[in-house]
DNA sequence: AAATAAATTGACAGCGCTGTCACCCGGTTT
DNA sequence: AAACCGGGTGACAGCGCTGTCAATTTATTT
């Protein structure tokens, strides 16, 4: 048993090693019956290159980064999955690298991963997309990289990114079409701008709708489920409370929604509920949630794309790309009811 | 700005490049003032050593690769959380790798990962733990790997698992201490063993309290929100309908309770719900689920822990764990109907 | 103090690949 | 016929590190 070496390879068809190279990396001017005679060697040998050495020699290593800090288990496997499809139809790898996007290391660390790894691009998610020691040091370092919806210094990198705003608008003004004038609004995590975005689309809607914006009615949360809870805690509270509850995301949406049923309301008979991201919860959740679909593992797949065509050296006509959100009607929103 | 390589540090500590690869590997046989002398180079150009040359010479990646096929997001970031943290503290990376299990090729695509990127060992999660061609491969490659709760051919690799015919059993017992005597059962899929083991639980607990395990109570399911709607509806149609359900995962159980509601049963008035897995979708739902914790991260942890040292060469004395699941009581399951 | 063992260090040859550059050869141009 | 061109190919020098083994220094024994 022949050990799988482009040695060997090159041996076996009568060729020198770089012609080998030239075959396997799909490079130019390599006469065609040249080529078969090494494809057919490859093939006797199964001869799969080896990454090691051709990163160190080739100073690259078809290998990307994936940096993210997210806690959403959906978001961040949805984004995994579109990276990873795009990247093994062209043969690279990717290295996860979850971060904390408040430790003031992490620039560091990010700088510590490129030299170690020496990969070759990385991918930005929210809310990292926004760090800008992250961006700096990717910058000084001439690593190319991609954002996904990054909210700052957008001229900076190729992105990727969802009509929030709008399809917020559009939820709310779907809202308000039901008869609701009272809707409360809960806000996403302020670290997570793409998240906070959301509320233009509310506020565009309520303004053109010609309804008040009534601060008691807007609270911050914080992305996660407690908070969705305890927001809605505070807006049932209110004397005058809200007859539609419209959470920044899914999981703050399903807090609504247990302490709704917690306090005997029935939704959406007392009160409709309407989320953002279209996480597995929304459906399975009872009743189910109207909320707004986002294109996550698409938007990975084209962020992912433009990042290989940079490092291919094609030019990126398009460095930015826009996928829409699509409103996604449940059972958990209804008719306000006639007061 | 000298380069960060090995040659400039030994030469700017004065000694050879073989004694500051001693150093930086943390071998024995350095005199401490030599020690000091590289150390302080290193930090002085602030040297960290390429991964692929490290590789290329050494024949080791210091990258291990992980393994899954789980359509639960959860599993897999837990999964992925607990080995990225002992990978990290020991200097090593991971490359994650999604893949079909019912694929005729899989094993063949395990073999081409390994050839090509040289990792040193790997973590198999189920239902991989489980697929002998995987298993050949690697045992015929001789790379060292660990499972996580294999069913099949233990002795063929250390492995971690958790007592979940333990953990059904228990819950089985607390549901008839309820008063429940007749109890649907939802299995999981047949190609996730581990998960099929919890209908051991059940049975062992029906047995010994003396009630007859009655075929028409038990439904296959196959993990998702949707077969265990199905079967709900199924258990639920049933002349003498079941006083409790429980699902032999969380996803099952809240497809369960999604039936439940729309049929008008009050949770736990009219039936007792109980999952198995503690998702985060068990304590959004509402009335939140009674389930079993599983410490999947720790499982994680301690996998990789298994593997690292077997990497390092160190006699893993203890080549298979047990660690415990938890029984998390809520509020989906309550006493049985007096009839 | 000589002999022996142990600890410490370095020289050097690769690991398997890519980049550079020189070379060869048939076809064009002057 | 000489000069030129460009596609096609190979020789060879590394990339930055580790393994091997020999050389040197230091500690221990007799």
């Amino acid at each position: 048993m022949i050990k799988a070496t482009i040695d060997n390879v090159a041996a076996l068809a009568g060729v020198s090693i770089k012609t080998v190279s030239r075959v396997v990396n799909k490079e130019p001017n390599v006469r065609q019956s040249t080529r078969e005679k090494v494809l057919k060697a490859i093939a006797e040998l199964d001869y799969r290159p080896n990454f090691s050495a051709r990163s160190l020699a080739g100073n690259r290593s078809f290998v990307i980064g994936l940096l993210y800090d997210n806690p959403s288990a959906n978001y961040v496997i949805d984004v995994q999955d579109g990276v990873l499809s795009t990247c093994r139809a062209q043969g690279y790898d990717v290295l996860i690298h979850p971060c904390n996007h408040q430790d003031p290391e992490v620039s560091r660390e990010v700088w510590d991963l490129i030299r170690q790894t020496r990969i070759d691009g990385v991918i930005l998610t929210p809310p990292l997309s926004d760090v800008e020691s992250i961006l700096d040091v990717l910058i000084q370092r001439q690593l190319p990289f991609v954002r996904i919806a990054p909210t700052v210094k957008k001229a900076l990198s190729p992105y990727v990114e969802t009509n929030d705003a709008e399809a917020a608008y559009d939820m709310t003004c779907e809202l308000i079409a039901l008869g609701h004038q009272r809707i409360g609004f809960i806000a996403g995590h302020p670290d997570h701008k793409a998240v906070t975005h959301r509320f233009e689309g509310y506020r565009a809607a309520l303004v053109e709708n010609d309804i008040d914006l009534d601060d008691s009615l807007l609270v911050q949360g914080y992305n996660s489920f407690e908070s969705g809870e305890q927001a809605a805690q505070q807006l049932l509270g209110l004397e005058a409370r809200p007859s539609a509850i419209f959470a920044a995301n899914d999981d703050m949406a399903a807090g609504v929604m247990m302490v709704a049923h917690q306090s005997g309301l029935s939704i959406p008979g007392d009160l409709s509920v309407a989320g953002f991201d279209d996480t597995p919860v929304a459906h399975q959740i009872w009743p189910s949630l109207t909320t707004v679909r986002q294109p996550i593992q698409a938007m990975a797949q084209k962020a992912t794309d433009l990042l290989l065509k940079q490092l291919q050296g094609k030019d990126v006509q398009l460095p930015a790309s826009m996928l829409s959100s699509s409103l996604i009607r449940r059972d958990s929103t209804g008719p306000a009811l006639r007061c």
